[in-house]
This record gives structure tokens, C-alpha cells and sequence, in this order.
DNA sequence: ATCCAGGAATTTT
DNA sequence: AAAATTCATGGA
């Protein structure tokens, strides 16, 4: 299969912080989301995939019109402008939010490759077996990371609990409903889980509910926002959040991944 | 060996 | 209310 792309980079995207589970193999991309196996490839405008269908590529890697104008009204800003440039085609990807929520549980004072391995080996124990040019992992669904030791195991160390505890709080449907709530709302109610505070939930809403206007702010964002927009001086979370909010409004959230992956890459 | 990593929860000032 | 401490693990 393949889809026309204008302006999409498969790359950047896929590096870019939002998402784990993938491996690559010459120009191939192997990716495992949840309970789906595939491979996706870009040459050009043309992207290949192979082992799901056109929507769920389409909604992962944010393929949308919508989108694509929504960053393009980002090149107001002129300190944001060479960013947009720098690195474009990024997007922001939709992904399955329970497998998004125990990614970022993991990614508490940790490290990309780090999240990588919490997350795989927790496929590998909690997992069911798909086939897809080898043996691969699903990802467990809500209600099957259920044995504290053996999600320990998986190297996740003080966040087990956390995990633990989210696993029978959540369903599903809890998160289609939180996709109709307002962002404060849907918001307010993810950070009743346990390792769930402000950053954490800022990234399950942008990541996989839809939520244009969250804005994680962690130690990157901090450093690209204090040389950017500060002028270098030290500025609270808090302060930022509302800076970002003022400033860019209900696309805050694509702002957030081109500095995120600026001040990671340059 | 020492330090730090896409922070959150708890305790102490 | 704000600041300091604790929380496991792995890699540099």
C-alpha cells in the first residue's frame, strides 16, 4: 500500500519523542502499536507501508489537512519560523492512549532508550505473540499488566506501582470519553492517576486525545523556551504553560514538538 | 565512581 | 505555598 504525502517527514516524526516502539531495518521502519504489527517506508512523497490500513497510518502519524494548517499558521512567529523550516514535515502523532499513558509513566526522569526497553519488555511479558515477519509483541491491553513483579521486571523500577495502579483504573472507553471532554477536563481527570501529574498528562492529550493546545513542559522545553523566549533567564513550569497557552493558542502543541525536537537535535 | 535522565509524590521549611 | 528530598535503573 502507499499514500501521497506533501510535507510529511517519516523521520523526524518517528524520532521526534512520541513514540517508542519501533526498530530500523534499512529504510523500513518496523512499528508495533498496540495490538498492530507493520512497517512503514518514505521515498519522497510517497510513504509504503505494509501490515495495516490507510486510516490507521493516516490517524497515527497525523496526515491531516487540519494539521498541515494549523502549523502553517505557526509561521507567524518569527522565532518559531527556521524551526518550522529546519525540521519540516514533523507531525504530531495520534496514538493509542493507554499504551501512550504507561509510556510516559515510564519516561519519569528516564531517557528515550530507556522508555524503549520499559515498554518493549512490557509487551514481551504481558503481551500476545503476533506474527509479522518474526515473532513481535502486542501491546498488553488495560487490565493485563496485572503481576507488580513482573512488571518490576520489565526495569520500570519505582514506577511500577504507578503502572500497577493505572492498570485497573482505565478502560478503553474511559478514554473515548476524555477524546469529547474539554483539554482541562480531560486533563484534570488523567492526573487523578497515580504518576499522572501535569507533564505526563499534557502528553497522553496532545499524543492521543487530540488535544491541540496541551503543552508538555519538561527540562528540554524549558532550555529551548528560556534561549528562545527569555531571554536566558529561569522560569517556572507554571509560567511557561501560560506563555505557551497566550502565545499559540490551541496549536501549542505542535509549537511543543518543534522545540522539543530543535533543542534535542541541534 | 559520580552524575544525570521527556517528573511525581511526599515531607519539610 | 514554596522548597527540599526521595524514588530505581541504566548509560555515559
Amino acid at each position: 500500500m502507499e499514500h501521497k504525502t506533501s510535507e510529511f517527514s517519516l523521520n523526524h516524526t518517528l524520532t521526534s519523542g512520541q513514540f517508542f516502539r519501533f526498530q530500523k531495518v534499512d529504510n523500513w521502519y518496523y512499528c508495533q502499536e498496540r495490538d498492530k504489527c507493520f512497517k512503514v517506508c518514505q521515498q519522497g512523497n510517497k510513504l509504503f507501508f505494509e501490515g495495516t490500513d490507510k486510516a490507521h497510518i493516516t490517524r497515527l502519524f497525523g496526515l491531516s489537512k487540519q494539521q498541515e494548517k494549523a502549523i502553517e499558521t505557526l509561521a507567524q512567529d518569527p522565532t518559531l519560523l527556521p524551526l518550522l523550516k529546519q525540521y519540516s514535515g514533523l507531525r504530531v502523532m495520534q496514538r493509542d492512549p493507554w499504551e501512550t499513558l504507561v509510556s510516559f509513566q515510564c519516561s519519569i526522569i528516564s531517557n528515550i532508550p530507556k522508555i524503549k526497553k520499559n515498554v518493549e519488555l512490557l509487551a514481551q511479558t504481558f503481551g500476545k505473540q503476533v506474527e509479522f515477519e518474526g515473532q513481535r509483541y502486542a501491546f498488553p491491553e488495560p487490565g493485563e499488566i496485572d503481576d507488580l513483579e513482573k512488571i518490576k521486571s520489565c526495569a520500570t523500577g519505582f514506577r511500577a506501582r504507578y503502572i500497577h495502579a493505572a492498570n485497573s483504573m482505565v478502560t478503553d472507553s474511559f478514554f473515548e470519553k476524555l477524546k469529547e471532554e474539554q483539554y482541562e477536563t480531560a486533563h484534570g481527570k488523567l492526573m487523578e492517576i497515580p504518576g499522572v501529574a501535569e507533564k505526563v498528562a499534557d502528553c497522553i492529550c496532545l499524543f492521543s486525545l487530540g488535544k491541540t493546545e496541551a503543552f508538555p513542559v519538561d527540562v528540554w522545553i524549558e532550555r529551548a523556551l528560556r534561549e528562545l523566549y527569555f531571554n536566558g533567564k529561569k522560569v517556572k513550569h507554571d509560567e511557561i504553560r501560560e506563555f505557551a497557552k497566550k502565545r499559540w493558542g490551541k496549536n501549542a502543541g505542535y509549537a511543543q514538538q518543534f522545540l522539543y525536537h530543535w533543542v534535542r537535535n541541534r
